[in-house]
DNA sequence: GGAGTGATACTCGGATATCTGGTGTCCGAGTTTTCGCGG
DNA sequence: CCGCGAAAACTCGGACACCAGATATCCGAGTATCACTCC
């Protein structure tokens, strides 16, 4: 079980975007530049991002994208499930009934065990990722990085912003 | 993220193999037919069961496996990381630390935030996981279904076991 | 000088190749059983 | 009838193809900007 690499790039990314001041976008290019990655293929999972309503795309010259809603409405689980799908990672294909005898179908009215166990232990992945915001996020960078570098994050946005 | 086929497998075996009697083994072509999926693909999973020593193997003609253990010492997670790995979904590759200007090493000792909270949620999985037995899901089991299908089952082992 | 208009440059968005890892299959090594033979 | 031995049949174990999804890339659609022209 491995999560794609562009959940990694998508978080750092919101993160990065809560600098955006209101009204303007920066471009993926941008982004893709400060993160050192593809840039064709971070537009990609930009785009998902942009499906799912977290953040939105300016059209045009001066566009680029920028959060939708405040960083502390955005939970890490929502960037996860935009860009992984929200979909569980244990997919129950019910073999319990493929048994090479006779089963009543009243056994099967109750989910299966292990599909419910599975479920549980994704439920409360999920749910720690809720609690974890985008702004909680950049709470913890700044209360453990240098104020020098906060400063030089927030002048290389301002010559990288239109 | 997607949780391997295996997993589903070798659950269910597991559950399956608590039942096997003391110093016999069930062959793993029983186990594939009994739940209809490719018995050569099947084996693979047992045989990363078996080096976990989660379940061993019972060599020659009467052979098959059986687990290594009782089933209320062998949690789903056991399972789990044995035919999934246990290295955690999220992979941190430090993009952090590619900004386009220079940061201080100091501000690399204390890990990503990110990588933080995805690691959290990773335990938090884990955790769940671990409190379940495969007795427990046995338990969970034979309280919900009827007891013909118990008496079914365990008159197809008769038969499968040599 | 100001307004309108066309061209332009830059943006996002979806459709298109490539490649790693899961999926599926095979054959060889090893051990227990079993059958046959001799005593 | 009993013990021994060799062959056989069945088991697990690791090495070899195949395919879907993640990775990586490209080009087209659209819009704000800008320069130029005309009034």
């Amino acid at each position: 079980m491995r999560l794609s690499e562009g959940v990694e790039w998508g978080l750092h990314c919101a993160a990065v975007l809560a600098f955006v001041p209101e009204g303007k976008g920066l471009p993926a290019t941008k982004l893709a530049e400060y993160h050192g990655v593809p840039g064709a293929y971070l537009a990609k999972s930009l785009q998902s991002l942009s499906r799912a309503r977290i953040v939105e795309a300016l059209p045009g010259r001066n566009g680029g994208y920028r959060l939708a809603r405040p960083a502390d409405e955005i939970t890490v689980l929502d960037v996860v499930e935009a860009l992984d799908g929200a979909e569980p990672a244990f997919r129950c294909t019910e073999i319990r009934r493929r048994a090479p005898f006779k089963i009543p179908k009243s056994d099967f009215q109750i989910p299966c065990s292990i599909h419910t166990v599975m479920d549980r232990a994704d439920a409360a992945w999920r749910a720690e990722l809720r609690t974890v915001s985008i702004a909680d996020i950049l709470g913890m960078f700044v209360q453990h990085v240098s104020p020098e570098t906060i400063t030089k994050g927030a002048h290389w946005l301002e010559e990288a912003l239109p």
